[in-house]
DNA sequence: CGGTTACGTAAGCTGAGCTGATGCTTGACG
DNA sequence: CGTCAAGCATCAGCTCAGCTTACGTAACCG
C-alpha cells in the first residue's frame, strides 16, 4: 500500500514543479523530499519522475497517480472534517484569506458574526490576491479564502479545491468627469486615455489587460494601483482612468464617473476539497455568505 | 492529517471486533495494536472506542471515520491499481480463492487460459469456503475470490469489497432413485428424509437449513459433507438426500435422481474495491468468467 | 472464586526518515 | 567558451516513532 505522504509530496511537486519548493512547503531539506520520492518510485515499479533540464517532470504515470493522490487527500480531508464536527467543531482557528477590498467590506461583519456565533474559534485574516490562494489553500497557510472568476479570464479549476459562489458585481469603467463619453461602448470610448491598472504579476492587472484587448487595443498604462480607493482618486483628479469592482465603490469620490461594463467579477470562496463539511470552514462560507447580502442590501 | 495505517487498524477493528483479531491479522503484537488505536483516537480528539465487556466497540465517531476509511483505502487501491498497469501489469503473483467445486471445474480452464496468456503472472490458488472469503480480501491474504449470494440468504453488500456476477446455476435436490418422488413441491416431499448437508458454519449449511426452513419443516441431518461428489455418493447408496449445485453435478452417479429447484445458487468474482482495474485482478476476472462460459456450454 | 480471555501501560530496542555535507548536471551570462 | 548559480542525487550519521516483551487489570465462564 502506498504512503499517503510520499503521495502528497508527489501531488505538491506536480503543482510546484521544483523539489525544492515542495520541500520549502513541507518545511524540509530538498534532500528529504528527493529521499522520499525515490522511495515513491522504488516501491512503485515505476518511473514517476524523470530529469528535465535541472529540474524534474513527471512522468504521465506520475502524472495519474497524483489524480488518485487528490482523491485520497480529499477523503482524508473529508475525515478531518467529520473528526471536526464530532469535537462540536467550534475549536481551533481558522485562516482565511481574501483579498484587500473584501477585508474592508465583507470581513469585518463575517468576523463580528462568527465571533458571536462561535466564541470559541480563533480566526485569523490574510489579505492576499487571489492568484495566490490555490497554493496557500493547498500549502495549508489558509483554510477558506476569496477567489476571483472572471468569465473573460478563465481558470482552470484546480482538483484540489473546492468552492461556492458568494458574489457577482458588476465592474465599473471610472472616468474622471470631465471625460467625454460618447455613449458607445465605454471601453473603446478609453482606448486612448491613461490607464490605471493593478501591479504586474495581480489578477486585476491581467483582467484589465485582457478587458481592453478584447475591446480591440492595447491600454497605454499610466499608473499601476492596487488599492481601489487609490484608483479612484488617481481618476477624480483626471490622472487617467481604471476598472473598479461595484464593492469596491463605497461612495465614489465627486468628479468621477461611473459606467458599467459588461465584464462581471464573481467571487467563490475556497477551500480544500473535502474539507467543505468542516463545521468550522461550513460556518466561515455561511457568514461570508450573510455578509455578502447585508453588504449587496 | 490522519494516518491511513492507523485508520485502516480502525477499519478492521470494525469488521473483526477485537484489537486480539486485528492485530492477528496484521502479524502485529495486540499491544502495538492498542497503542496505534490510542494514538489514532488521541489525534482525532474525539472518543473513538470504548470498552464493551472485555472487548472494544466503536462509538458512533469511530463508525462515521470507519465510512471515510473505507473511500481512502479504495482510492489507494485504485492508485496501486494503475500502477500495476503501468508496469505492464502482468507481473507479481494473484491469490484466488475459491470453493471446492470450483477448484475442480473452473478453476483449471481459467488457470490453464491465463498462464498462456500472461506468463509473467504467478497464480496462486487456495480452496477456502465463501464464508471466509471477505476477511481473507480484505487482510490481503487474497486478490480475487469467489462468493456466493443465494437470494435465500440475504448477505449485506461489504463496503471495502468489489463484486461481478460470474455464474447463476439451479440447485438440484438429488435424491435416492427409488426415493418415492410424487411430483408436488420437492424438498416437501424430503421433510422425513435423511439429510446430508455441510458441515456447521459453512454457507452450505445454513442454505441447506434455510430452504427446508422456508419450505416449512426442520430436516432431520444425518450426515455432514462439504464435497458433492461424496454426497452424491452417500445419496446413490441410499443414505439420503442433498442439494447439490448444477456446477458439482457432471455425471450424477446411477442410482441419484435430480429434481431441480426454483433456489439458485449465484456466484460472484470479489476483490478490493479499487482493485477491479488492477490488469492482473481484470485478466482473472475476465478468464474466470470465459471458463464459466465454457464449461457451462 | 480460580482460569481464561482481552485490553492497557511501561520499558527498551530497532529502523525509517530526517539533516547536513558533497558532488554532478544544466542553463544563464559576460 | 569559461564561470557561476540553481537544482537534484547520494552518503553518513543521528533521532524518534513505533514495535516487542513483560506485566497489570478488568470481565466472563464454569
Amino acid at each position: 500500500m502506498l504512503d499517503v505522504r510520499r503521495l502528497r509530496l508527489l501531488r505538491d511537486l506536480a503543482r510546484l514543479g521544483t523539489i525544492a519548493a515542495v520541500s520549502e512547503a513541507h518545511t524540509y531539506t530538498p534532500s528529504a523530499v528527493s529521499q522520499q520520492l525515490a522511495a515513491l518510485q522504488r516501491e512503485a515499479g515505476v518511473r514517476l519522475l524523470e530529469r528535465a533540464g535541472r529540474r524534474v517532470a513527471l512522468t504521465p504515470t506520475g502524472e495519474a497517480l497524483v489524480r488518485h493522490a487528490e482523491v485520497v487527500l480529499a477523503a482524508l480531508e473529508a475525515a478531518d472534517a467529520t473528526l471536526a464536527a464530532a469535537r462540536g467543531g467550534l475549536s481551533g482557528t481558522v485562516r482565511i484569506g481574501a483579498y484587500p477590498s473584501a477585508v474592508r467590506t465583507l470581513l469585518p461583519t463575517a468576523l463580528v458574526a462568527l465571533a458571536r456565533s462561535h466564541p470559541g474559534l480563533h480566526l485569523m485574516v490574510t489579505e492576499l490576491d487571489p492568484v495566490d490562494v490555490p497554493d496557500a489553500l493547498r500549502g495549508r497557510r489558509l483554510d477558506v479564502a476569496l477567489l476571483h472568476d472572471y468569465d473573460i479570464v478563465p481558470v482552470e479549476p484546480d482538483p484540489a479545491l473546492d468552492s461556492t459562489p458568494l458574489l457577482d458585481e458588476t465592474v465599473y469603467l471610472a472616468l474622471p468627469a470631465t471625460h467625454a463619453y460618447d455613449g458607445a461602448d465605454p471601453l473603446r470610448s478609453a482606448r486612448t486615455a491613461a490607464w490605471i491598472v493593478g501591479t504586474p504579476g495581480t489578477l486585476c492587472h491581467t483582467v484589465a489587460l485582457h478587458a481592453c484587448e478584447l475591446a480591440g487595443f492595447r491600454p497605454e498604462v499610466h499608473h499601476h494601483a492596487d488599492d481601489f480607493a487609490a484608483v479612484l482618486a488617481l481618476v477624480a483628479a483626471g490622472h487617467g482612468v481604471g476598472l473598479v469592482p461595484q464593492l469596491a465603490v463605497g461612495q465614489p469620490p465627486p468628479g468621477v464617473e461611473l459606467v458599467p461594463l459588461t465584464v462581471r467579477r464573481r467571487t467563490r470562496v475556497a477551500f480544500r476539497r473535502g474539507s467543505g463539511d468542516h463545521p468550522a470552514v461550513a460556518a466561515c462560507v455561511r457568514a461570508l455568505g450573510a455578509a455578502a447580502a447585508a453588504v449587496f442590501a
